[in-house]
DNA sequence: AACAATACGGAACACTGTTCCGCTTTTGCA
DNA sequence: TGCAAAAGCGGAACAGTGTTCCGTATTGTT
């Protein structure tokens, strides 16, 4: 894998070589860290593994969440875009079951990810905007399948939901954590309006 | 307010007059401070306040969590008894609701202690603990007894929704965390066993 | 080839939690 | 009461963190 950055070259101009290089090399050692010891490994662990310098890191990504959302940007969007295709495959609230599943499933997988999230810390603000921006159009599709079939109710905002999932998920305690699913999707089944 | 440490002198033995100031001074600066900026705050900033040196706090309180719970003893164990009142005074749903959401305000107002609950810090270790220990009995009480009037099921464990409220809990966002105690309740109602 | 612009590395800084130790206070005992 | 031993104290010192800054090296342009 070559492991290429996906950050466009601004506003149209080439990308010098040397810039490529590092930004590949940040991202490629950041990828392998976070795998490893979780978003909260020290700065300086990254830069030495990609051979580069403290400045070289923080010129290409001031905040510390624009290199973790630059790392996870694609798996943010696979997670996202199953929620069309299970929507396509099952009935609605089950599509709905399954991909609050997945949903939990990817975050309790990045550790660290879930306290970065809601740490409240300046340094991820930028993390929750990019997440909600993919995943609340994923989730409202399903949610408004599932109240259109009379399954649940259609007064809970989905970004409650992502909050309150997000905050929920005990990365070491994945049966807990599917209990907490089911209640929830209950909860939401409590006071569906019969029948579409 | 005379702030004496509730702390017992060990074994019996009185404890030296020198000993009770630090303590003292370290319980009232801590509860000043943690009020005010929330318990993340940092150790200097608590022994300046208190006229003490790092190495007394050390002595006395190990482990950070250990200074946190001395503060907040009190009002944990006033929070884990009005469980009783509201049972004695309220329809069993209707109480369990309401310490719910009462506990929710307690972990809201504490700054931080949300975050330091959760954080999975080694400092913070024995702090759940100590929740655990007075609010399981509590919010049991008040579930079986909701569950044996019919109105909700009965296979929830206590500590699991003791978990997730205090995990989904937004000090920030009161309506959002009200939201979510109410999908909660209802999803606790979704297969209540009918009759009692 | 020479120059300007850009980016690089890593030392330096500020701020944490934690430990350690010389000194002081208190206690127990004669 | 006087005095040695024990217990406790304060704060300097250490180690580890994120972040900034700047002299040097690389790259693009003429």
């Amino acid at each position: 894998m070559t492991n290429r950055t996906t950050e466009e070259p601004a506003a149209g101009r080439r990308m010098r070589p040397d810039v490529r290089r590092s930004l590949d090399a940040l991202l490629g050692a950041a990828a392998e860290v976070f795998e490893a010891e979780g978003v909260d490994v020290p700065v300086r662990r990254i830069t030495a593994k990609a051979g580069v310098g403290a400045g070289t890191l923080y010129r290409h990504f001031p905040q510390r969440s624009d290199l973790i959302t630059a790392v996870f940007r694609n798996e943010v969007d696979a997670c996202a875009a199953e929620a069309p295709a299970l929507a396509a495959r099952y009935e609605p609230l089950e599509a709905l079951r399954r991909w609050l599943y997945r949903f939990t499933r990817f975050i309790a997988a990045k550790q660290g990810l879930k306290a970065a999230l809601h740490s409240g810390d300046s340094a991820y603000e930028s993390l929750p905007g990019y997440f909600r921006e993919r995943f609340v159009p994923a989730l409202t599709q399903l949610l408004d399948a599932a109240a259109a079939a009379g399954d649940i109710r259609s007064d809970v905002p989905p970004y409650d939901l992502l909050q309150a999932l997000g905050s929920i998920i005990d990365p070491d305690d994945p049966a807990y954590t599917g209990r907490m699913v089911e209640l929830i999707v209950d909860g939401l089944r409590y006071r569906a309006a019969p029948g579409a």
